[in-house]
DNA sequence: TTAAACTGCGTACTCGAGTACGGAGTCAAG
DNA sequence: CTTGACTCCGTACTCGAGTACGCAGTTTAA
């Protein structure tokens, strides 16, 4: 509709505009995350909504997704099996909960030693590692970085 | 205060207690994120105190801390210097709380998938990346994964 | 119109985080 | 006491995620 959302961008501008290098976004396309758009003279033409699945594809990696799980995510949302798509989606869901949850952990555990070090403590234990455990289960629901194949 | 607090572990025990591998103990001891326990007889001993650092550092990865930044974690932890490990705590407070925001979007996004085709929407767009990308900014604040070095 | 900057492409290299392996010593059960 | 499981140690290999590099063709700004 706007005619700003089709501004057409080489990959050097993309890179530019999502704060990555060139080398990443072939990298990208490469593994099937980004599509390689047609471009008549052979540079390739990219637009806005290219730039939308970089930035997620970046967003999710900082959050602890592989890009292996982010490309699952993109299927998700491009996918139009929808009851495919919805199962995969819940499922996702609960690994960001559990997520979330460990991040809180740890963020509580760290306003903790904040707290304890303004009261003065000299020598305090301030056990982050505690707190941020109160929980049990580590292995299985929030996989990633702890992948053990035995 | 209990006698089971301090059981000790030979590395087998301790990897099996945590769900990890003894040649990953032994590469976080090389990386300086745990410390190697003298053993009499040239078999460490492990106990509780190392088994709950390990989990942390596990759980830290989970979340999508680079083994650096879990060992700057337990730095701050064990550190006394209060003064100093405070603003670095702040610092990673203010890190963790951005990881959540974006984790929080991308959830909102994913219910949003799975609200509309349940509404039996055929061919709707869904666009979860739009969703998780609400709030602009990606290249700064959140650094990790982004490790980009000019 | 021509040099600088950029693009596409393929291969190679790096870095973090493990894994695997081989040899020598140790422990525990039969 | 011996055998099998386990430990220590060092070196090497793997895998994911990029980075770097070099060449040939293209664009663009002086």
């Amino acid at each position: 509709m706007e005619t700003s959302s089709a501004r057409r961008l080489t990959i050097g501008k993309l890179a530019a505009a999502c704060g990555v290098g060139v080398e990443t976004i072939r990298y990208y396309q490469r593994r099937g995350l980004l599509d390689v758009p047609a471009g008549a003279n052979g540079y390739r033409a990219y637009d806005e909504h290219h730039a939308e699945r970089l930035r997620f594809i970046r967003r999710a990696q900082a959050v602890g997704f592989t890009l292996e799980e982010a490309a699952e995510l993109l299927r998700l949302n491009d996918s139009r099996d929808h009851r495919l798509a919805r199962r995969h989606a819940e499922a996702k869901i609960a690994d960001i909960e559990t997520r979330i949850v460990h991040l809180q952990s740890m963020a509580a555990a760290l306003r903790h030693l904040v707290r304890t070090c303004r009261d003065g403590g000299e020598n305090a234990p301030c056990p982050i590692i505690r707190m941020a455990l109160e929980d049990g289960e580590t292995g299985k629901g929030g996989r990633r970085g702890a992948g053990r194949k035995d």
